[in-house]
DNA sequence: CCATGTTTTGACCAACTGGTAAAATCACGC
DNA sequence: GCGTGATTTTACCAGTTGGTCAAAACATGG
């Protein structure tokens, strides 16, 4: 409920995101009653201030970006993107609870009913192509880990943990079974975390390492390979 | 040379770092001649900054960290700080060169005439312990890089892309001699970087996945395990 | 073309930012 | 215990920051 603003009774329920997360893009005005759809132009600037927030937040992190560089990136005044957004946090987060959903989703999707070995890089093959495509999204989420991640310690402890557990299970059972080698399961899932992100990440670095080549192909490649000999019994 | 200013006149040449860094704390008034040795004062203060400079910086990154968090965080007053070093950016500077000292170090100092998992395999055991020891360290250079490593890339272009060269061509040499598999040896260095990194950089997350165990021990394993049956003909 | 709600803007604010200047205090060899 | 240089503090500044507000401009259906 606002005060003396203009005030467009809706609210856009997009409910996607982690669970944990107000995901939901938020107007000053909203309240939990009455939605209508988007306009266009609402569409339109929210995508521009998303984009622009992502392309800033994920160089800077939060405290080290300013309203000014996202408004500047996205072609908005200041007061008109919070015309969108109530806060800099709320773009912050927003952008985080959609990053947070497209992370957890293809862990939750991996199938135990799977070949293991398919299973295990076609998960990893996934994450580094969400690291070629989406970069600044896993550089969003690299900073907000960094700095001791102060807005979702919650999600990692609760549905990360949980989430990771149940993939770290069945890939102890897979090795029980025989059909993969004995691995620690956790470190597993770190290491293949650490190596697809690492070329989103460091990106820069491995660029200026390799000179002029296109580093994906063949870190696609070699990723593969490390994970084939360490699974294979 | 300095105006007006309370000017004694001497420079603290600790000449370490990476050379194209100036690697040299300084003084507002030092100039390339008359140096005196530091005092026990100096030496105090200055590595107070450089700590709490390290512990804030590591965290928020060049843009998101202030000089009143350094001063609150090392116990001195802000213009004291601008006193031992003349500004911010000296500050965040000085800490990226000793870094880079200490991260070039080890590279360089693998033995080509040794045994080649050894080498390789120690090479990843010191960058984790260094993980372990001095994450706040690697936490700076992550956040260098992720946004750009505008203040670094000619070091990134030149000296470490001259020393990974040049493991790379042992590594490759120690293929073809049939000692190791056949790899890639550009990505295998990345993924020991990210896979012994991803242990400091992430280590909120690690943390927080892992419940309360310590994941140092076991991490090591696994990477030492990973990196063996990788280069295992 | 009018009325209503939507979108955008310009002016503004208090708090914070990196940094300066000069005075005040301190430490220590003589 | 004095003097000199080293260190610290106090007061300050101009620019930036996240955010507010009311007014203006716009869109659009009737």
């Amino acid at each position: 409920m606002s005060q003396g603003i203009a005030c467009p009774k809706f609210l856009t329920d997009r409910k996607g995101g982690c669970s944990l997360l107000f995901a939901r893009h938020c107007f000053p005005w909203d309240d939990e009653f009455m939605s209508k759809p988007e306009t266009p132009i609402q569409k339109k600037n929210r995508s521009a201030i998303m984009n622009a927030g992502l392309e800033v937040f994920s160089k800077f992190g939060f405290r080290g970006s300013t309203l000014d560089q996202i408004a500047l990136e996205s072609g908005l005044s200041k007061p008109n993107i919070l015309y969108y957004f109530k806060s800099k946090e709320v773009i912050y987060t927003t952008l985080l609870g959609e990053l947070l959903t497209d992370w957890l989703k293809p862990v939750r999707d991996i199938d135990p009913d799977g070949d293991p070995i398919a299973e295990i890089l076609g998960y990893a093959a996934h994450k580094m192509e969400m690291s070629q495509n989406y970069p600044r999204q896993s550089r969003l989420y690299a900073n907000e880990i960094i700095q001791g991640a102060p807005r979702i310690s919650n999600v990692l402890t609760s549905e990360l943990h949980e989430v990771v557990d149940k993939f770290a299970q069945l890939i102890k059972s897979w090795s029980k079974k025989g059909l993969i080698r004995d691995v620690d399961p956790h470190h597993l899932i770190f290491s293949i975390w650490a190596m697809t992100q690492h070329y989103a990440d460091f990106d820069f670095q491995v660029r200026a390492v390799l000179g002029h080549d296109d580093p994906f192909p063949k870190g696609e490649k070699h990723v593969e390979d490390m994970l084939r000999q360490m699974l294979t019994v």
